[in-house]
Order: structure tokens, then sequence, then C-alpha cells
DNA sequence: GCTTGACCTAGAGCATACTCTAAGTCTTAA
DNA sequence: TTAAGACTTAGAGTATGCTCTAGGTCAAGC
């Protein structure tokens, strides 16, 4: 209970200069520093970690991210939007795992064209709109 | 059969600027110019559109679909390299898929959480790590 | 005491993927 | 014939998210 940012870089894969940068761009307002002025992590703080990466990889940019991080500093007053983003964001990966479907039936497809191909040598003309 | 740019832009959403940038950078090979200089889009064009917005959403860069492209007109030397990349695609996409679901449970839980605390008023101590 | 290594800040630099501008051509319709 | 509108090229500019550098502090071990 207690990390260096060097810690948090390992455990997180991320560098520690985009951790410096997260901090610097308002994304962890909680991280304390000590006597000496080094950054000591929480458990707390990796877990907000894990939530921008969650925001972070289902389409939110790190201004979004900030804007709900701002909200929840904020407190009560912001519940309605902190919930209304969540079900936004609910929606997003809705779409994306959607989009990911399809994209993995084209995929699916291109496999068993070119598997085919490959045991005869060549690729038969293909309509590319396929 | 034959679509000109700002067509093409319409269909597919992407911008003419775009359309000419991935031609730039060698994406759409296959264009052919009329005597005006103007371009003209066939539906094959537009099938290899669709494959790059599938590649580039699974996680391609543009780099990495003009390596296919270059393949594919290298013709059938390069099969198995191209079977290889898809198959590697199909990896990235089954990661994605179920990188997605953890996040949409963690977002799941967030509404829960959030509908719960709009409707008692206050959120209570949460751990960030849950 | 001195070196090593991890940390610090401020700010510059970079990769990706657009996005736009300037200056010009071509077609079409009033 | 002239003005509008869609197209052309070359190249500059922008947004996002890092990524790195310079110059410096500080604690631990030789």
């Amino acid at each position: 209970m207690g990390y260096t940012i060097g810690q948090v870089a390992e455990k997180t894969g991320l560098s520690v200069h985009t951790l410096r940068y997260y901090e610097k761009e308002g994304l962890l307002p909680f991280i304390k520093k000590n006597s000496a002025g080094l950054r000591v992590f929480s458990d707390s703080d990796l877990g907000w970690l894990e939530l921008i990466e969650c925001l972070k990889a289902t389409g939110l940019h790190l201004k979004g991210i900030k804007q709900y991080i701002d909200w929840y500093i904020e407190g009560d007053s912001t519940l309605q939007q902190r919930l209304d983003m969540f079900k936004q964001q609910k929606i997003r990966v809705e779409q994306q795992m959607a989009e990911l479907q399809k994209h993995m039936n084209k995929i699916n497809y291109k496999i068993e064209l070119y598997t085919k191909a490959v045991k005869e040598g060549t690729l038969h003309p293909e309509k590319e709109t396929a």
C-alpha cells in the first residue's frame, strides 16, 4: 500500500512518462507526494488507472475521462451525469461488440478463402465486395 | 459502377480528404482516373474500402494494411503471408472481444452502483478497485 | 565522499491519421 | 460567357496521446 511510479509502471504496463502525463492532465488527482516530492500511488490509485483503461479502451478520450473525474470530485450533485455517462458507454460497447462480430465474420471468410488458395497455390478471382 | 470521390465519401462516411490520403498512402492502388484526371471508383474499390475499414477497426495501422495490399499486388507468392495476417488478426479480434466483455462487466457494475446512488441521492464510499 | 539509479519538472519532439488550404482545371447550367 | 460547384495536386496544419530530453534532487551502497 504505497507504490513508486516505477512500480506502478511495471504493474500496469504504462510508462512512467504516461503516468506523469495522466496526472498532468488531471486524470489522477488523488495521488499523494511524500516529503521528498516523490509520488506515492495507493491501491485506490491503481483502481483509478484500471477505470481509466476501461474508459479509454471503450472509446472515451482522455478529455472525456477527465470530465468524469471532475464530476466525481464535484460530488453527489453530478451523480446523474456520471450514471448517464456509463449508460452511454454501455451503448458504445454494445455497438463495438456488434461491429467486432461483423469484422470477425469477414476475417473468417478471408481465412477460408486464403486457406484454400494456399492449398491450391493460387487465389481465384474474388469479388472484393464479399 | 463508376463513382466520383464525392459519391464514395457519401457512401462510406469517409471525407474526400481521407479518400485521397488513403490513395496517396498506397491503400487504393486500383482506382482509375478518367481523361480529365478525375478518380473513378468501382464497386471493387468500395470493397477494398470495406476491407480497409475492417482491418483498421480491428487494430491494424494503415502501414499494416498497406503491407497486405502490397502482398496482394505481388500475387500468389504471398498467399501464405496474407493467410497468416488474417489468422493473426483473428486472434486480435478474439482478444478484443474478451477485453470488451471485461469492460462491459465493469461498466454494468458502475451503472448498478450509480443507479442506486442516484436513487439515494448519494454515492456510498466505493473501493475503486472493484 | 562519490557514484548509481530512481525520482522530479518543464517543455520539446514524435507518430498516426487525418483535415484543411491554395491555386488551378473542368463541366454544366443560366 | 460566366459563375457555380465538384474535382485536381502539393503541401501545410491539427488533434490525440504519448515519448523523450535536459537539468536537477535525493537516498543508498562502495
